[in-house]
RNA sequence: GUGGUCGUAGCUCAAUUGGCUAGAGCAUCUGCUUGUGGAGCAGAAGGUUGCCGGAUCGUCCCCGGUCGACCACCCCA
């Protein structure tokens, strides 16, 4: 015999007993109920994807350590899908020409990423998807911010729960053009921007300075009316801001530090905090990126969307204490048989409830009732009948509330309703 | 990728300066009898102290390595 083997997970990934899943589910059921109400549809795809797509337009740092990316079989460069965005775009490049613009698509993806896992970080997660594709900004942006918000609203989150920190990147672009930062240079100064918050004032004035600006592009967007363009595109992302405030989401602010890391963003990028002083931390973002589609050809097609990490979602759920129905898919009855021979008898009865839509646990052991009883209880299964020689002698049935235990007999019919209203 | 803290039963934790057969609670299972409960009582099972090596008369305890978890960086979701 050879030794046994290990019983952990891969490193950095999870496990979901049922109990775990049921919560996953949950959640995500929430969401695709928002989400239908939106008029978005569900799609999905391989977690496997060809290498190549994420090394065009999306941050280097992702595809140099942070992929899971091997060579298969037939020597093809495959990856497993660190974000679904990329993969989103070549769905839509591929059939743009029978696609019904503008898509209202959503996808719930496991993404993975090859890093050290820590707190609300591990190496598999799954993550909302949504994205509005195939209009400019404007109104699209606006229902895109309204649906993160009202997403984590259907949660039971209020508006003083979290903050939509707001930037645009044409807005910093602009400004970067005016204070003579170009290229590269441009590109590390939004990396630099990304980590602000993180540094000292000294410590960022420098590496400010070493970049060599002619101006402070934050200078410029404070005092707009110094460049045109920077002036237009500030009232676009100010006007978008009114908007969203003027249509209820008054948790929004303009925060120029806001980039995020991809490269392939292009208009307005936000990220949610959550604002609970003891865990100040973005819970998830989006942005617009309108030339991400045309990476297989084409016309650029404009895209907006976010994207939003369980992780994340189920601490910021756990810290403020929000509610969170399991039990959609747990059963509602046990049926418990006094001998083991009662068995065949109570599956037909448990039959003709589950064909009303009933969710029945029958049991299979020989254990005594009281302990059928017992392991109800267990289960967390609220209702309870016993079936045997003389439910089936006198075609009456008496249930129990295991909560309150009570018993009474009721007719067979009623026993759908009393289930639906778990009482 | 860098640094720190920590690995004892399924879970939460004990175990005297390094010294008898590594203990307890909870959970699990079996009884207290065969048509009705979460209690109680009795009992059982559960461990190569993450793994490998070293030092020592002797290690859960010291040292090195390794794997893993957690935390802070890096980066990002």
């Amino acid at each position: 015999m050879s030794e046994p083997l290990s019983t952990d997970s891969y490193k950095g990934v999870r496990d979901f007993y049922p109990e775990d899943w049921a919560r996953r589910l949950a959640l995500f059921a929430q969401m695709r109920e928002t989400l239908a109400l939106w008029g978005y549809e569900e799609y999905n795809a391989s977690p496997l994807e060809r290498a190549e797509i994420y090394e065009a337009k999306t941050s280097e740092e992702i595809v140099r350590d942070q992929t899971y990316t091997f060579m298969d079989r037939g020597d093809r460069r495959v990856t497993l899908r660190p974000e679904m965005t990329p993969t989103l775009a070549r769905m839509v490049a591929a059939k743009r020409r029978e696609l019904t613009f503008p898509l209202r698509w959503f996808s719930i993806p496991n993404v993975f990423r090859y890093e050290r896992p820590q707190k609300g970080r591990s190496r598999e997660h799954y993550q909302l998807n949504v994205d509005l594709v195939g209009l400019p900004e404007g109104e699209a942006d606006i229902e895109i911010v309204r649906l993160a918000s009202e997403i984590l609203k259907s949660f039971g989150a209020k508006g003083t729960d979290f903050v939509i920190r707001m930037s645009s990147r044409t807005l910093l672009n602009a400004a970067c053009v005016a204070a003579g930062l170009t290229g590269e240079r441009a590109k590390n100064y939004l990396h630099l921007l990304d980590r602000k918050a993180k540094m000292t004032s000294t410590a960022f004035a420098a590496a400010f300075v070493a970049l060599g600006p002619k101006k402070d592009p934050l200078e410029l967007i404070a005092n707009a009316s110094e460049d045109p363009r920077v002036a237009l595109e500030k009232k676009k992302l100010l006007d978008c801001i009114e908007s969203l405030k003027a249509r209820d989401i008054s948790n929004v602010v303009f925060d120029p530090s806001i980039t995020r890391g991809f490269d392939y963003y292009t208009g307005i990028v936000f990220e949610v905090y959550d604002t609970n002083p003891t865990n100040p931390r973005s819970l998830f973002g989006g942005g617009r990126f309108d030339k991400l589609v045309a990476l297989w050809g084409g016309d650029p097609i404009p895209a907006v969307g976010f994207g939003m990490g369980d992780i994340t979602l189920a601490d910021f759920i756990e810290t403020h204490k929000l509610p969170l129905d399991t039990t959609s898919g747990k059963p509602q009855l046990y049926l418990g048989t006094p001998r083991a021979s009662d068995i065949p008898a109570a599956q037909s009865f448990a039959d003709t409830l589950r064909a009303q839509g009933c969710r029945v646990f029958v049991n299979l052991t020989d254990r005594a009732l009281g302990d059928q009883i017992k392991d109800a209880v267990k289960r967390d299964i609220p209702f309870f009948i016993a079936y045997g020689a003389d439910e089936i002698a006198n075609n009456a049935v008496r249930m129990k509330i295991l909560k309150t235990g009570e018993e009474a007999g009721l007719p067979v019919s009623e026993i759908p309703t009393r289930l639906r209203s778990g009482s």
